[in-house]
This record gives C-alpha cells, sequence and structure tokens, in this order.
DNA sequence: GTTAGCACTCAAACCGTCCGAGTGCTAACT
DNA sequence: AGTTAGCACTCGGACGGTTTGAGTGCTAAC
C-alpha cells in the first residue's frame, strides 16, 4: 500500500488535531473541521489504511484514531513545516535572555526557563563540558599556616579554587617552590590535558615539597579540575505536566517526576546524545519512564569541540514545530553569547 | 465542659489511628482497637463533646470523627509522648550523614536527605547565614592585564572569588595599594561589618586606584560578600507526597509544587520563624498553600548567633512523635559538626 | 453513668440504561 | 473504480437507582 497524497493530508490533520486535544479524532470531526473535501466514510477508507500501515491506533472500536509513533516520526521527518518565529517573538525571548546576565551560567539557566514558559514543558539547559578550557592561571596562595588554597583560573573565566588545610606548617618557600612547578607545568594545558599530566617529577627534588605535594596538593587539585568539567543540569517547568491530560493519572506524574529527580542519570543520557537538533519519540528514548515522552535537545556551541545542549521533555504528543523553532532560536543565541567571551568581550553596556 | 482524663485517652486515640490510616476514625474501630474499657456508645457520647468542644469534625453525618487542627495542636503540646531514637537508629543516621563529607555544605544536603527518607516526607535544610563569619584574607590578584581576581577567604573555611574584568589595564603598583589597603581594613572584620564598612578614603591618595577601586572592585567585592551570606535551601523527597492519599487530588498535587518550586517565597518564610524545634499545623501557617500542612523546623547553631534551620513538610496528619525527633537528632548532629570545624579540626581520617 | 438496641444517614460500590461518538460494511451513485 | 449515504454495531461515559456498610444519635434499660 502506499502513502497517496490524500492518505498524508489526512494523517497530518489526526496528527494535528490530536496534538492540540489529545482526544482521539473521529473521521466527522476530520471531515468537518479540515477541508479535505471527502466525506467521512471516504475518510474512514483512508483511515483504516493508514492503521494498517502502522500510522494509527485504536484505543477501542468504536473511538477515533490516535497517532503512533511511526506517525510522530514521520511527521517530525517530512510533514511537519518548520514554524520561523516572528521578529517580535524573536525579540521578546532575546530580552529575557539577556536580561541581568551577569555570567554565562546565569545564561543556561535562563534559557532553561525561557524554554519552559514558552513551550508549557518541562526544560531544561545543560552546561557545557569544558574539557578544551584552557589553564591559564594556578596558584597556591598561604592563608595561615596550616590553610593553603589552591586557585585555578581558565581561559574562559571560570575560576575555581579549594581551601586546602595542612596537618602540619609548611614554610613559605616550600610553598612558593611547588607553586611556580605547577605554574609553570600547567599553564597553557587544557583541563584534559592537565589532568593527564604527572608532574611529580619536577617536585622530587625537595622531599618535604614532594611529600605535601602528593598527599595534599594533587587530590585537590585533581578535585577541583574534575569540579571544572563537571556539566551543570538546569531543569524548569516541571509543574506544567499537571495541566496536561496525559498526566491526570497519579501514578504517571509520579514516575515522572521520580524520572526527573534522578538527576545524574538524566545528564548522563543528555550527554549520550548527538549533537544537533535531535527529536526522540516515545520508545526511541530506550528508557521505560520516558514511554510516552518526547525528547527534543540541540546544541548550543563554545567552540570546535565543546557544546552545551538544552531541550525540552513532554508527552509524545507535543507541538514539534514551535518547540523546536524556540530550541533553536535559543541555541543560536547561547552559541553567540558563548563566542562572544572567548574573544575580548564587546562591552554591552559599559560595566566592564 | 471539661477535658477529662478519658476524653483526653480517646482523642488520642483518635488522633493516632487517623495519623496511621487517614480514615476518618469510629467509635466502634475505637473500641475494638484501643483498650478504652468502654463501649462504643460511651465513646460516641464523649466524641459528641469533643466535637462540640472544637477538637473533632465529622466530614458528613455518617462517618467518623477527623482530629482539627486544635486536636493535633494538643496533641504536639501535651498529649505526644516523645519518641527517642533506638542507638541503632542513631548510629545508621549518623554513619549514612558522615559518608563522604567534604564540605558542610555537604552535610547540610546530606541531612535533607536523610530526614526525607526517614520521614517519607518532603524535607529541607537550609545552610547557615554566615553574616557573623570573619574576613580572615582579601586580596586582587592580576591573572593578565585587563583581569583581576579578587579573592574572599572566611575564617570558617569559605573561599569565595571572582574575577573582574577592567576595561583599562592597571599597573601592577596599583593593584597591590589597593589590594593592600583592603586586606588592612577589611581583615578581621565580620561580613556585616565589612558590608557597612567604607574604606574610600584610604585608596584617595591614587587617582587611578580611586577610580578603578569605585568603578570595579567595589561592586564585585560587595556583591561577592552577598553572595556569601546567601543561605542555601536544599530540598529532597518532594515525590513522597504522592503516596499520601491527601495528594490523590491532581490539582492538590499541582499547588503543593508550586509552592515548594517558589524557593525564594519559602526560604524567607523559614528565616523568619523562630529558632528552635517550631511546629506550625495547618492554618498556623498563615498561608493559603500550605492550609493542610504541618510544617516543622529545628535550627542548629554554629556559634552565638548564626543559625541554620531543618525541617519537613506534610500534612497536619504527620507522625508528630518521629519526625521531631529525627529532627531534632539532625540538628544536634549538625550543630556538633560545625562546631568542630569553628576551631581546629579533630581529624576524622587521616586526609592530609 | 453506662450500655444495648434501633432507627437513621450517607458515601461508595454496584448495576443497568441510555446516549453519542465512533466504526465497518454494504449497496447505491457518479 | 472510487466515493458516499445509510445502517447496524460497539463501547466508554454519564446518569440514576439500589444496596451495603460504617457510622451516628437517641432512648430506654441496666
Amino acid at each position: 500500500m502506499d502513502l497517496s497524497e490524500r492518505k498524508l493530508k489526512i494523517l497530518q490533520a489526526i496528527i494535528y488535531d490530536f496534538i492540540r486535544t489529545a482526544e482521539p479524532v473521529g473521521s466527522r470531526t476530520l471531515s468537518k473541521n479540515y477541508d479535505l473535501g471527502i466525506s467521512p466514510a471516504t475518510i474512514r477508507n483512508e483511515m483504516s489504511d493508514l492503521e494498517d500501515m502502522g500510522f494509527l491506533t485504536h484505543p477501542h472500536t468504536s473511538s477515533g484514531r490516535v497517532p503512533s509513533e511511526k506517525a510522530y516520526r514521520l511527521y517530525v521527518d517530512t510533514l511537519m513545516d518548520k514554524k520561523e518565529l516572528t521578529p517580535v517573538e524573536k525579540d521578546s525571548i532575546a530580552q529575557s535572555l539577556y536580561k541581568n546576565v551577569t555570567e554565562l551560567e546565569n545564561l543556561v539557566e535562563r534559557a532553561a526557563h525561557i524554554l519552559s514558559e514558552i513551550t508549557n514543558l518541562t526544560a531544561f539547559a545543560m552546561t557545557p563540558r569544558q574539557d578544551q578550557d584552557i589553564l591559564k592561571y594556578v596558584n597556591l596562595m598561604p592563608v595561615d599556616e596550616r590553610t593553603v588554597i589552591l586557585m585555578i583560573v581558565s581561559e574562559s573565566g571560570k575560576v575555581s579554587n579549594t581551601s586546602i588545610r595542612l596537618n602540619k606548617p609548611v614554610s613559605m618557600d616550600t610553598l612558593a617552590f611547588i607553586s611556580k612547578n605547577m605554574t609553570y607545568n600547567y599553564k597553557g594545558k587544557t583541563i584534559s590535558e592537565a589532568l593527564t599530566l604527572d608532574i611529580i617529577e619536577t617536585v622530587k627534588t625537595d622531599a618535604q615539597a614532594l611529600a605535601m605535594y602528593e598527599k595534599s596538593i594533587v587530590p585537590s587539585f585533581v578535585k577541583t579540575l574534575e569540579d571544572m568539567l563537571n556539566v551543570n543540569l538546569y531543569m524548569d517547568g516541571y509543574t506544567n505536566i499537571f495541566s496536561l491530560p496525559e498526566y491526570n493519572d497519579i501514578d504517571k506524574a509520579k514516575m515522572f517526576f521520580e524520572m526527573i529527580n534522578r538527576k545524574d542519570d538524566f545528564t548522563q543520557k543528555l550527554i549520550n546524545r548527538d549533537n544537533g537538533m535531535i527529536i526522540t519519540i516515545g520508545n526511541e528514548n530506550n528508557d521505560e519512564s520516558l514511554q510516552d515522552c518526547s525528547v527534543i535537545t540541540a546544541t548550543y556551541h563554545v567552540n570546535g569541540k565543546q557544546v552545551g545542549k538544552i531541550g525540552v521533555i513532554g508527552p509524545t504528543r507535543m507541538k514539534y514545530a514551535e518547540v523546536t523553532s524556540v530550541v533553536e532560536y535559543l541555541t543560536d543565541n547561547l552559541s553567540q553569547a558563548f563566542k562572544l567571551t572567548e574573544g575580548e568581550d564587546e562591552d554591552k553596556d559599559d560595566q566592564y
């Protein structure tokens, strides 16, 4: 059987209607509300064919049709007409995105917020994994005789530090010696490189320095670098699911929240997704708790390799066209924003 | 009418039963399951009195009785027999509280987690507002010609910093001059004091330093200090409400989540509560969205004035005795932990 | 003062009926 | 041959009546 022009039109109408109403779509509704030029009976015949082909399902004998995951797939791949945001919409998004931003981290969080507001879905935004970020400054500073602060500054402007507590006082000289060596060896390296680089040789000449370096500094240094690599996941709008009829069932809502709550799992899943605009529908998610959900993600760039992701999670019945356009516009903006700070800032306002 | 011994016993039994089952309690259930030594008929008479006195309510004519807020108040104040945790329970709590703790912040988060696990309610823990924390180290470090890092270390071990981007390069001398002045003036001051102290006089002698100090350093410094004062609220176990029959109604669940979601409001509300073990029941919370909830909070101490809070939020029908004992034990432990790091650490393990 | 007995109430569960939105099939129409 | 009108059929959901059981309040006897 072939997917004739007419079948496609009918399928599209069904998907469109079901996305709007969440109710199974009948032949009569279809012929009344969509300008198909054929009678309900004909539509029924076509729908029957579409069901045989796996694009529609039937909750029970006497109910209307519901699009299958296969139908959504087809819709997303070929049927859906991309919706371009109006200049007004773009403006309003950019406005609220950049309002009062002080840090990039902030921008990412805001993106998740805006996305959830516009789509009325659960949105998320992941900060980029900055493993290509270059160390610019590594320093050890004494605070008091038994406290040292390890400070790391990266090209991208991240500042990280830990306070290290020593169980023996250490001389300023030793500290300066270690600090000098670390700066010399790590400066200019990426975080990834720094994590594999072993500079113990260079401090070996001084027994006290060696002991302290190995026992106190290295663990803190490694931990701090790893912290710098950690991505952050911001989520917003999860109460939106309460307005979706598919989550009127309290158990479904519970499942959803429990899934959302396993943040580490979820983050990992996001990291594993391909880059670019990716839409996974229902079972394509390979995840029990995402059965009836679709996930849309897109990536924004910091430079060649480093990427962050933003996206939404919602019922398979979601407004794909609208959501993808908003997601796309937001990723474009984030990429732009992250590019700005990579080079020299072009001052947005006169706060340096 | 008087609250006779017998009436109290009956009331206690009703509260006990209702907390367990969430079902209105009838006279027969009462006489069968609780050793009151009187017949259902007598119980009915007493219950009728208790209702007149405002301790019980009646969902409808032919249903059992439900405790009123007044009843819970009485129960919490006088009827409830405090439940002491067994040594085994205490041990298991302490175990999971201290496992792999690297920072105090961590401990607070963990406390919220444990509390929610044990009580099966939504738990929260607030980090202390450290306004009496003393500045130990203030420093400005050049990273490159147009980037400076402002670093602040406090007695309690907090390290905060911001990277400040200048729109004009600044000389090392100027920087050192400002840095020296800041260190000299701010060291030993509490964060609160630092926020009110104006040291602009001391840098006035150098025009370039003054300009830079005023335009770049001060705003960042103030912002960083304020950040250090910010309390953090950790919440955990909010999916627990899905197992409570009172939240089977999807609208109630939604309301709850929306309330929880306004984190700033909620934090403020917590800050405003009195110190010590405080229980507020239903309307005592003065908050529409906390109508049918009780909130229990208790404070842990860092030193004289500075306190953090932990607690739970759940239905008015909650196991007050158990919850309060866990909350109490956790606050004791947190106070203890925060005391340790105030002075010199007594090394828990042999890490540096 | 306590209790057994009894009439009464009411929510919840159960059940049959009806209604309407839908289908599939067939026969007639273009 | 494709399209459509007509019709029998299906099924979920709303409606309404009945039953059941857990509860009450009252009264009269203990």
